[in-house]
RNA sequence: GCCCCCGUAGCUCAGUGGAUAGAGCAUUGGAUUCCUAAUCCAUGUGCGCAAGUUCGAUUCUUGCCGGGGGUACCA
């Protein structure tokens, strides 16, 4: 089925060459969709054309809008305001259409094979030493729901999480547990194993900050105190032995990280998501020095006396950076290099995804540059996908003051509230306590997962913990209690034979068929650019029209049987859009709640 | 200092080179003999400032102001 717009711009260039005399190219045509207020569903607008026409806005309007109805059943009627030509549709092209593709399986949504493109997306990206925050459930959700939609648009996906699991941080927990854990681990304490390990960490700054007080105190310098306290030179001499492999070190190292693992594990299975492949980075830091010694050799990167290694970045308009430190080790940027050269190789990816904050834009911007000087041509194909920072309202989240949201607990309170709220309107009364906890860790979830999905990735985002147990509104449990409605209705209209559609449809069921039918372009936009608020968007949009339907018209008691039949499925083809989009963001939706 | 991002209603967010810039929350009032009222309807206020490009700018460009981030031999 040819899409609409493009019949409508033949149609005008075909109206423009017969009336005027004008080849034009059809991308010079705008058509839109007709604004909420006028008559009509797609827009003409004529101030472009009025070059060719010699004739006023309102005159080109009306001539083209006359040419257009006599010439296409498709075009039913048409008015002009202000120079904007605004086409109806034809009842008989939405009913062809609601009975055609809107009844697709998986309409909307493309297949991909092996010839499609294939998309590496890395997200998620914690750190071991402690929980995950809400900063991170961003992060998750974004790469997850990304992930789906380049998937259901007709890409090959490949989900990768690149673990931090060295450096000096883990080995502060790792001291902090020794001094002062006592043996204590996930199975004695009952505790969530990232927890436990978090916990050590900050347990870790307390040491730390009671030593160079002090310090201070007995008059050392504040700089002074904080460069030579103990414990810091302890866990120092810990990441020296860990980078030596000493057996001890490393087996604490293992057994911790393995703690924090099954955390992790646990709080992702709960957020619902996934990964292909997990990279460590304790494999993969030494990756790039090798490329970074050969872009010396090859006179694309210089050393200096000392023996530390930089890309110059003076042309791009950029500062010098540094590749690798004097003392041959590798920094952040040699290891991104690394692994970028590797995943390339591994898999001959289109395109490469990474799912990270906007702090790190100007790390992003350096790869590509350094990839491209030591000559791969895939550095294009690298994408950064930025996004903002999750503010609570009074002010950024810090770790240290214990701001910070955490990832756990922020689910249990979201399902809490789903089971207060549905308790306090007397709803599920007579389910199975298990099918309660289903629906409540659905509803409470989709709740957390749309609140964050539908504000455009790139924006910082205030999160308020008040606003976000507000189920009411522009909210995930709107958009799934009106899917359980439909569902509701499709249970007991289900006795109804399939039909076609023969009815008169009505203004709010043209307005309803004409959302879905938008469908597929949302998504092909939101593909495009890697930004799951606009399906999130879309989708309250169209639940919001549903739900003013829902309220006039009755569905299992309209006119006529034919009537009830076109409504059903008018309904159903509603209710399969929210599944397939709220699938898109992660989010389930219930049959009942 | 330099670089990047953001600035839309009291708050949280949509949106667009085009018509009278929208939603939710909050406020106030209304709707349920009928498909789930976690619903629907009504109710005021706003594109940071200034110039430029354009038939037309909230949208594009430049400058300024405000907020955030970056500019580490940290990751």
């Amino acid at each position: 089925m040819q899409k609409i717009d493009q019949i409508l711009k033949a149609l005008a260039k075909e109206a423009i060459g017969e009336k005027w005399g004008i080849q034009l190219e059809e991308e010079l045509i705008q058509v839109q969709k007709t604004r909420k207020d006028f008559t009509g569903d797609f827009t003409v607008v004529t101030f472009s054309l009025l070059r060719y026409s010699k004739l006023s806005p309102e005159e080109t309007g009306t001539i083209l809008g006359a040419y257009m109805q006599e010439h296409s059943i498709m075009v039913a009627g048409f008015n002009v305001i202000k120079g904007f030509l605004n086409l109806e549709i034809s009842q008989q092209y939405w009913k062809e259409f609601l009975d055609g593709e809107l009844k697709a399986e998986a309409y909307g949504t493309l297949n991909a094979d092996k010839d499609s493109p294939l998309v590496m997306i890395e997200f998620s990206s914690p750190n071991t030493n402690k929980p995950l925050h809400l900063g991170h459930v961003r992060n998750n959700l974004l790469g997850h729901s990304v992930a789906r939609i380049l998937k259901a648009s007709g890409n090959r996906v490949q989900k990768v999480n690149l673990v931090n699991d060295r450096g000096i941080h883990i080995c502060k927990s790792m001291l902090a547990w020794k001094k002062e854990g006592n043996g204590a681990n996930p199975e004695s304490t009952g505790q969530k194993g990232d927890h436990l390990v978090g916990d050590y960490y900050v347990r870790f700054d307390q040491l730390y900050k009671a030593e160079v007080a002090a310090l201070v105190d007995r008059g050392k310098s504040k700089q002074d105190a904080e460069a030579g306290a103990t414990v810091l030179e302890e866990a120092r001499e810990m990441l020296r032995l860990w980078e030596a492999d000493d057996v001890e070190v490393r087996a604490l190292w293992e057994t911790m990280n393995s703690w924090v693992y099954k955390g992790f594990e646990e709080t992702y299975r709960r957020m619902g998501i996934s990964f292909d492949k997990t990279y460590y980075e304790s494999n993969t830091y030494k990756l790039g020095r090798e490329l970074v010694v050969r872009g010396v050799e090859e006179g694309v990167l210089y050393k200096k006396e000392d023996g530390s290694i930089w890309a110059n970045l003076e042309d791009e308009g950029l500062d010098h950076k540094l590749l690798l430190r004097s003392d041959g080790t590798s920094v952040y940027m040699t290891q991104d290099v690394g692994t970028a050269h590797q995943r390339f190789e591994e898999s001959g990816f289109d395109s490469h995804i990474y799912v990270v904050g906007n702090e790190q834009n100007y790390h992003f911007q350096v790869l590509t540059i350094v990839l491209k000087k030591l000559g791969y041509e895939w550095a294009d194909r690298l994408f950064h996908l930025s996004y903002g920072m999750v503010e609570l309202p009074e002010g950024k989240m810090k770790s240290r003051e214990g701001t910070v949201v955490d990832a756990d607990d922020l689910m249990d309170e979201m399902e809490a509230t789903a089971r207060q709220m549905s308790e306090e309107l007397g709803k599920l009364e007579n389910f199975s306590e298990e099918d309660k906890t289903r629906i409540f860790r659905q509803v409470g979830m989709g709740a957390l997962k749309y609140f964050i999905l539908k504000v455009d990735p790139k924006k910082n985002m205030i999160f308020d913990p008040r606003e976000s147990v507000d189920f009411n509104g522009n909210t995930g449990p709107f958009i799934q209690y009106t899917y359980a409605r439909i569902r509701s209705v499709c249970r007991k209209g289900k006795e109804i034979e399939k039909c076609t559609s023969a009815e008169a449809l009505n203004e709010k069921e043209i307005a309803l068929v004409h959302m879905m039918y938008e469908y597929p372009e949302i998504l092909r936009e939101a593909s495009r650019a890697l930004n799951p608020s606009l399906v999130a968007n879309f989708l309250y949009e169209l639940a919001k029209e549903f739900n003013q339907f829902y309220h006039d018209h009755s569905i299992l008691s309209a006119d006529s049987p034919g009537q009830v039949c076109q409504r059903l499925l008018l309904v159903e083809a509603t209710g399969n859009i929210i599944e397939s989009g709220m699938d898109l963001l992660g989010i389930e939706v219930p049959e009942r709640m």
